[in-house]
DNA sequence: CTCAAAAGTTAGTCGCACCTAAATAATAGT
DNA sequence: ACTATTATTTAGGTGCGACTAACTTTTGAG
């Protein structure tokens, strides 16, 4: 029997290079956090390539209809673009949830190794996968996964940077770009639903000083240690991604 | 961040392609369970590609020493092809063993998904399923799975073609090239370590009547059913790989 | 408003892994 | 021993996804 061709029979039932869905994947997620027009430098810092790698390769998605591009102008997806980069997403994090939920990865471990195997299971084992966790609506770093319908649950979360001095707000996503900043996050207890009040914005960029609540202690009736008071830079700010506290929003909206 | 090059990185820290991978896997493969050479014709036809495109790999493979190959002669392994072969079926076996145990694949589907796996995954990943399964020394068809450092444990196992009429023996290894043939046999409970005993040789290649014998009920104290006896075609006699019983080989040896 | 810098595209090239067609070597039948 | 068949290699070519270098368009600073 004939050993499968590479690439052919990873991803659903398309016949798009892995190349190909990994452009559709980031472009499609490039838009779940931001509104910033998606151009080819910066699809090829993002993917690692010359510029003139990403306008052939818009070139190629835009004659099958699954990039709308004009010369200049930045790149959008189809309809079926959207679709197919949607489903890619929808690989990616449920394998990292998988790869953290039953193999014991680290936050920090999961990317790369999604990355690669995005493109190699099956349908069937995406779905033996989905099952095991109980259909999860969003991976370790809080982004959402996307149902097999098509579905997104998104928190209404913002940057810590949008909150001023006394706001508080729940963790619900932590930006999975830098796996260094992940470990370092990790080690200050920094995890998806804990709570987080800023105590004290510092000038010019110097950082800004937050206290971190577990949170999810409900569970362990275990005595609460002081709430630990740390220092975040503007990188790890704008990485991490928070619901506000809802009454606190009120009266911030009110107030300013 | 970039995203990973495809195929760069999945196994070991080799710099193989994906192709050349599966080459060395399915040489080293070839000479397990028989001695039969290795040639341009036979690789095509396992890998389903032309004649031609395996003289060129070979080629490839020759000049970075993985292989030995003078023109139109056999081709054979050297040792640090053999070893990278080795650590390719390492890979498949426990991806299979992994989809049964983990993932409730059946014994014919695990085949093409570890196909596409073994390259993908990581050696941490591999290393986490091992762990998982507990360092398991054979896959769900009976093929041993190197370990870590290289040891395999064959079972000292032939065809139930060699098995004469009254002879029985223990099912150690089902070859697991045909997934139809694997569904048919599963159909018809014939499964590793169930005991199978010759009743019939019938002539003229029409077929051998054998008994079935559920083997590993010892657990289950169940009042066992009567043995099935069914009959076998050629094709699936000489993929079904049995230990002799031991006695039953030594009187043989004298009886013959 | 101008024009230099930045962004994007086009042109030409490369290695990989495949193919078909043609040439050559090995093998087997008479 | 000769030759027909089969096995294998060589030659030439394709598409993909990358690159560099050169060119064009857009942007924004003064
Ligand atoms: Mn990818
Ligand atoms: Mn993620
Ligand atoms: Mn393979
Ligand atoms: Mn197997």
């Amino acid at each position: 029997m004939a050993v499968d061709a590479i690439g052919t029979e990873g991803a659903g039932e398309s016949a798009l290079s892995p190349v190909m869905q990994d452009y559709l994947k980031v472009i499609y997620a490039a838009n779940e956090w931001s509104d910033a027009p998606v151009t080819t430098s910066w699809l090829a810092r993002r993917l690692g390539v010359a510029p003139s790698s990403v306008s052939n390769m818009i070139g190629r998605l835009t004659s099958l209809e699954l990039v709308h591009h004009r010369p200049y102008a930045s790149i959008e997806l189809t309809g079926e673009g959207q679709q197919m980069g949607k489903a890619m997403v929808r690989r990616h994090r449920l394998i990292e949830t998988y790869l953290v939920a039953e193999l014991g990865y680290r936050w920090d471990q999961v990317h790369a190794e999604a990355e690669v195997l995005e493109h190699a299971i099956s349908d069937l084992m995406l779905n033996r996968i989905d099952a095991k966790l109980g259909q999860p609506t969003r991976d370790p770093h809080g982004d959402p996964i996307p149902g097999p319908d098509g579905t997104v649950i998104m928190p209404d979360a913002v940057p810590l940077t949008e909150l001023q001095a006394g706001d508080s707000g729940v963790v619900a996503r932590i930006c999975d770009d830098d796996p260094v900043l992940l470990r370092y996050l990790e080690d200050l207890d920094v995890h998806l639903d804990c709570l987080i009040r800023v105590i004290e914005q510092r000038p010019f960029g110097s950082g800004t000083q937050v206290e971190i609540v577990p949170a999810d202690d409900s569970t362990t009736g275990s005595a609460r240690a002081a709430a630990p008071s740390i220092v975040l830079g503007n990188e790890a700010l704008t990485s991490i991604w928070v619901v506000r506290d809802p009454q606190q929003a009120a009266t911030r909206g009110a107030d300013g």
